[in-house]
DNA sequence: GGTATTAGTTTCCTTAAAGAAACTACTTTC
DNA sequence: GAAAGTAGTTTCTTTAAGGAAACTAATACC
């Protein structure tokens, strides 16, 4: 057997690790996949709104996610001109196209969930 | 138009807020993805190995990583009987399901760089 | 004028994540 | 016996992430 001096380098492979990063470091943090979650669901969204419907989030990382969100060409902010002053939120088209990868990322869960249970391999993690 | 308490506790909601939770827990940090990626093209592979593969990890950080991972059994740990003892890391049935997430998640980001380079908006991330 | 709502920002603080360098312990080779 | 390779662990330090509470500023209602 030959030993070859492993490492991915080859072409294709960088570009996927580097895709990779690009898509996480866009969707890091506690609160970006739960926000984009919640305007899936209800096309538009107020600040007031989000902020009750993200279940634990303060006004300050609200703000400070919808921001970078925002930077990322995700989602759209709308000021009304309303009595009070609203500001609507909402997906963008690119915001949309991550449909596919929180479904993806939804079903694994829901199915890695009843492995653990049907294995009941003395469920450590996931309480 | 009526206004109604919106917020989605409707059923299969919650359940797939706390799936996509459940999901980003177990592949938080910096490192899971680029470790599972690197387990996924060679099959096997030795810490050292991971080391090297891993551009810019550290010991600690790869061995605690590892660790979380076979918690969660998406990795199988193998002492082999040799000479200077060696450790074999591999992906298990159940890591490996975690492919079609890594494919979407990697195509988003590519097709997401071509927007971003199409439109030209003055590039802002992602340099 | 006092209270409430809108959409945030500012300040201060705690905890978690990450990294660098040194160290353990065992074996093999020179 | 010294050097190098295996697989990590330990210690120490820095940086990033996250949160609570108070605050601004505009408008509307009573």
């Amino acid at each position: 057997m030959k030993k070859e001096a492993l490492s991915s380098s080859s072409s294709g492979c960088k570009t996927r690790i580097l895709a990779i990063k690009d898509t996480m470091e866009i969707l890091t943090g506690k609160w970006k996949f739960h926000i984009i979650g919640s305007l899936m669901l209800f096309e538009k969204l107020r600040f007031m709104e989000l902020l009750r419907e993200v279940d634990g989030i303060g006004a300050k990382m609200l703000s400070k996610e919808l921001q970078d969100l925002e930077m990322n060409h995700l989602i759209r902010r709308t000021v009304l001109n309303t009595k009070p002053l609203t500001v609507e939120y909402e997906l963008t088209d690119c915001g949309r196209t991550l449909g596919p990868i929180i479904d993806e990322i939804a079903k694994w869960g829901i199915t890695y969930r009843k492995t653990l249970y049907h294995k009941s391999e003395t469920s450590e993690s996931l309480v």
